[in-house]
DNA sequence: CTCAATCCCGAGTAAATTGCTAGGTTTTGT
DNA sequence: ACAAAACCTAGCAATTTACTCGGGATTGAG
């Protein structure tokens, strides 16, 4: 039951545009060094964002990726399910899948992971890039780290 | 972000004992042919039950498998755990590690790991196995089935 | 107008994990 | 004695993960 490294990569780069929102397209490879992620392996994550509409990206020299929308409009759940697909702990609670189990009525486990999956987007869809930035603040204020990881 | 057929199938294999709780032993093949899970399969899931002390075996001719406490003092949270390991979404946030992350003091991606860990936890040790036959006699009370799965 | 910086795209791949199967040994009630 | 059961160890095919690699297309700066 772990998060791949698709998920926690590409939430920690999309905290890293967070930081860098408004100072136009910032290129991967800053991103990647300072996240310490494999650069080709983070342009294949940036692409499903991408995809997902969740970043913009410019090409050529001064070129690089940003936030679609403002820190406070993207969730971390939106990010997580484009990476890693709905965040259900079992094939047959998939929301909106339209083959449901032909057990599903009289079904007692499938009651537990319904109550996982619901407390799990409970807090994921809750949990904006803005609230990581507040976050961020609070603990370097506290102790005086500058790095955003 | 999925749970794995043994996190499944050992919850199906103590509901299947919840529900033969003072019935004496009873045998792997019938668990198994209830809830539909390979034979020598669930054999090394009860090995593992069994090693953990949630449940007790009887050798030999009408031997079998039976809950070592009364299905309201097991959690799901103790067969999940004790198939899966712990049930934390990164590596970084496993309850009782020893080794923690150097970056863990001012770590934000962090924060929200520990918030889906305990969101989960909250869920699944909060549920016993009563609480899976109080909801099973619910559901048959109301539609007619008969099966427990 | 060139060129370096950048994004874009598809394929390949080693290692780990998952979900089993196979083939035995030991114990015990009838 | 014997059959029914738990117990034990090993192996293995398929899948997934976390990448790497090699090139192509764009574009701003000099």
């Amino acid at each position: 039951m772990k998060l791949s490294t698709k998920g926690r990569y590409g939430v920690k780069a999309m905290f890293d545009l967070a930081m860098n929102y408004g100072k136009g397209p910032i290129p991967l490879k800053n991103i990647a060094k300072r996240q310490q992620i494999s650069e080709p392996y983070l342009e294949q994550l940036m692409a499903s964002l991408r995809r997902a509409g969740l970043v913009k990206s410019m090409r050529g020299a001064q070129g690089g990726y940003m936030l679609a929308n403002s820190p406070e409009n993207i969730t971390v759940g939106q990010i997580i399910k484009t990476l890693e697909g709905p965040l259900a702990p079992t094939e047959c609670v998939i929301e909106d899948e339209t083959t449901e189990c032909s057990k599903a009525e009289y079904c007692v486990t499938r009651l537990i992971w319904e109550k996982i999956r619901d407390s799990i987007n409970n807090v994921i869809d809750i949990i904006t890039l803005q609230d990581m930035i507040n976050d961020y603040h609070k603990i370097n204020k506290k102790n005086g780290y500058m790095y955003y990881i």
